[in-house]
DNA sequence: ACTACGGTTGAATCCTGAA
DNA sequence: GTTCAGGATTCAACCGTAG
């Protein structure tokens, strides 16, 4: 279910919805110790903005700058169970501030390379061609990794016509749902996007809890619960 | 032919010799704008020590701070011509640090990922097998890199039996000359190791400036200079 | 099972014209 | 001059289909 600031207020964050505002207004709210594991992909602070077909370009809102970061990663530290585990999106362009922050409120473990095949665009003759983005694993604790002992490189393809322009597979989401949860978790997306986490999330028997500041998102994640999940 | 810092003051600093030195003090020796290339795999700033046979550990010399960045990155500017490029081996530690040092004095180009194939050692249960190492790609202003498109992850595997205890392959040296200089070009590495820059420069036609803290490694690299190359 | 070929795409960068 | 918005450009990797 899509939900307001306001309902967040009157009843609390509760899980399993998405909360249709700015995350730090809906972290605030949230008790202290609630989360097992929080896992996205934010703005990455530099202005991306992709051609889509017929020539058009679709912008990424709101990624201009990196000031939400710091609080950010206070409510996350503040939000995350003593046994939790974070995980966060970047790419190599702002991998300093990114890191330094993180450091300021959890133990770094790993930054893992998401490996995503092809390179994308760019300059063709001074670069070489950007086939990875970066994802910072860290928590409280060292936490003990399920499975098998995975090495720091993820190999995954890209989604085939994704619902958001920097959508993850969802195979990559629910390999490190499984790496740094257990059924029953709960597992926060402070930027969701077209809800990937979400849908993963419900898939291995885990709960979410979605924020997205994007109404239109929101719809596009409420849609994807909805069809793939009869949720 | 190992040389001193004495030999440096009096004749200045020659191609294709090794100097036995603090690459600092060699570096301030050197003209403006006298070199195309800088490819070295410094000290990591992590006190590394890794198991060799019987449990003993090889430590690595002077590797438990970073306090010769910052003057090391301004006379690696000094020295490399306008047109040239520096590449710096670290590892996701200290990528932030080594990051913000060589942003102070050049345009960031890339973080290559060297995929090194099989995981080292480390926590078995709380942190994922680290597979690669970052290697920084910069330069003063976008320079046209020889060959194809590549992409920013390079897979190269291990040395066999290396010298050194962080030896890159030379394959991967080599593939970095190739991409970033041309025959006859003067190759800086102020942290020579075992010496595979100044072997693959010399494979390809190159000429190399070599600095070496410790006398040990300085022989082992004239060894393997000698008997790669007849030199 | 394995190569060959055509179609599609990309957290980008460059260039141009307008303000 | 300078910034800014948006259209144009690029090629290696991947996929599906065919031989």
């Amino acid at each position: 279910m899509i939900k307001s600031l306001e309902d967040a207020k009157k009843e609390g964050v509760l899980e399993n919805n998405i909360y249709n505002a700015d995350c730090l207004d809906i972290m605030r709210l949230m008790k202290d110790k609630c989360v097992d594991l929080v896992l996205t992909d934010p703005p990455y602070g530099m202005e991306y903005s992709r051609h889509i077909k017929n020539w058009k370009q679709e912008k990424i809102e709101n990624d201009n700058n990196l000031e939400w970061l710091p609080e950010y990663l206070e409510q996350a530290k503040r939000v995350l169970k003593d046994s939790g585990s974070i995980y966060t999106f970047c790419s190599y362009h702002n991998i300093d501030k990114f890191k330094n922050e993180i450091e300021k409120n959890f133990g770094l473990r790993n930054i893992l390379i998401w490996d995503k095949g092809g390179a994308g665009m760019g300059d063709l003759e001074t670069t070489y061609g950007c086939v990875y983005e970066m994802c910072i694993y860290a928590n409280k604790s060292p936490q003990k990794l399920n499975g098998k002992r995975d090495s720091d490189i993820l190999k995954f393809r890209r989604s085939g016509n994704p619902n958001h322009p920097t959508e993850k597979p969802q195979a990559l989401i629910a390999f490190l749902i499984n790496k740094s949860s257990n059924p029953e978790a709960i597992i926060l997306d402070p930027f969701l996007g077209s809800g990937t986490t979400a849908v993963a999330a419900k898939h291995l028997g885990r709960n979410f809890i979605g924020i997205e500041i994007s109404e239109k998102y929101c719809e596009i994640a409420r849609g994807r619960l909805r069809q793939e999940l009869l949720f």
